[in-house]
DNA sequence: TTGTGTGAATGCCTTCACAGCT
DNA sequence: AGCTGTGAAGGCATTCACACAA
């Protein structure tokens, strides 16, 4: 299930895995570090090292771009940080619009990791009139008004959706309106988009739920060891090392569906009556 | 699974899929907004699609978790908000720290998605002696000398780096050594940690990067079926092309360990000179 | 000898399709 | 009749292990 796949003609002759595709801004950064040390070459094992993966996957990885490599030397380090970049398409510049400044957006705005791979933040767009004309990172803030004269004449095909939950399904219509074909949304809220758009979510709630889950098993493990050997060893170690995956390979497509239904999230929930006693759990985290 | 499952829910989960577990707070996110709405049972076809899946992984999925679901009905709305809530460990208290309160620490800080998911902000810490007794969000900056007396005082297992990628590895590091062993990271670094302690990363900047890809690929087709057929125009985006992403250096620093080949995330991107200024510029999330 | 490139094997995830409960 | 729960099938992704190039 590739991002925005339609039913069309999917001239897919270049195929690189999406799995694929994910891993490769990872290995960028760590060819870009290399580079700046004036490293020559790299081995498959060093850089996998370098970029937290293991060399047979990274070896796989760019036998998919192509053979860039030398055998029995290793890889050029600038050579292919030019193949990644041109592959990911990071060669062009992609002026993208932020919607949303709130702390979020003021953060996004201000972060540098931007421009350094060819992207550039051509206007900060927020729905507070007050916002309008303050400066953040630089760049003055224009209403949203504004949004559709924005991308078409800046030719915007990437935006950033940072507002809050209510109004992102209505800004991200208006983006795709205006002829913008890719949205990375910080909202939490599933958007629903035509074929074509791709859509990437990112949410800081479903992360630490994440964490949780395997912070309440590492918790029971404990318990059942430190039960199982009433006293025994003090340096329990808990060798179960847990390697979650990575949060950067999820596709995120449009939601199908008609209408844009239940568009709204509930950013403060009311949350669950969770009194119901637990079978077995752990009734609090590690007494203060 | 054949086993016979009785009344009562014995907690099966050994073995729930990781994809599955990233699922859970979509599902619960969608299950709470319909509760507010105060729905009462839904089918997997209509839970699916608010929470942009398709139905079938969606009934996998609760099958992991055990028979929750009446069949020719649905489920039950409340009932299945508490068994993902108690699944997923947001029925206890998860207190968290957020360490590098820049914009982004700041934005995480203000987030309201927290509280209402059993996670509560126990303290913000920066290294800047400026930013000490600041509130932000409500709470007074602590200083970086405060980290390991905060965590055991508040029995945090939860940390949340936001510094620059200069400092996280060892920012990293004091919050292990302290007790932490579950890690959100949001520097541009990849961390190596112990084994038993979980990283999860999220950057900006490679989902952008992943989004240009799909982006580039989509110009591509665009540009050979204009070629095909000249004319019906529509909002044409022009885009400026600049070759060659290089030109500014970044020197971030890659604190790449071995490690054992254990710790697990996605790396990151981003220049961000080390800047040692508290403000992290790192990717971020949250609405606004 | 060293380390890439890659078929083959393995395992995980998704999708299908339908049996079975209400 | 409707919808869940789940074996079975099909796809991807990861890992293995080794032929082959330098």
């Amino acid at each position: 299930m590739a991002t925005g796949r339609t039913h069309r003609p999917a001239t897919r002759s270049r195929g690189i895995p999406e799995a694929t595709v994910a891993r490769l801004p990872l290995y960028l950064r760590a060819l870009t570090a290399l580079s700046e040390r004036s490293v020559p070459t790299v081995s498959s094992e060093e850089l996998a090292a370098a970029a937290g993966v293991n060399s047979a996957k990274l070896r796989k990885d760019f036998s998919y771009l192509g053979s860039y490599g030398t055998r029995g030397v290793g890889y050029d380090v600038e050579y292919l940080v030019y193949q990644i970049s041109r592959e990911l398409g990071l060669t062009q510049d992609w002026p993208v619009v932020i919607v949303g400044i709130g702390n979020l957006g003021a953060a996004l705005a201000n972060y540098g990791g931007f421009a350094s791979r060819g992207f550039r933040v051509a206007a900060l767009i927020d729905a507070d009139p007050a916002m309008a004309g303050k400066p953040v990172a630089g760049i003055a803030v224009q209403h949203t008004d504004e949004l559709e004269s924005i991308i078409s004449d800046n030719g915007v095909s990437i935006g950033v959706i940072a507002t809050p939950a209510g109004a992102a399904q209505q800004v991200c219509e208006r983006l795709v309106a205006a002829g913008v074909t890719s949205i990375l949304n910080f909202a939490p809220t599933v958007l629903s988009v035509p074929d074509g758009v791709d859509v990437r979510k990112v949410d800081l709630s479903i992360e630490l739920q994440i964490l949780a889950f395997h912070e309440q098993r590492k918790a029971g493990e404990e318990a059942a060891q430190d039960a199982a050997q009433a006293g025994a060893t003090a340096p329990a170690p808990a060798r179960a090392s847990r390697v979650l995956p990575d949060a950067a390979a999820t596709p995120a497509t449009a939601a199908t569906g008609p209408a844009t239904g239940a568009a709204t999230a509930p950013v403060a929930s009311a949350d669950a009556r969770d009194n119901q006693g637990p079978d077995g759990d752990v009734p609090a985290v590690m007494p203060a």
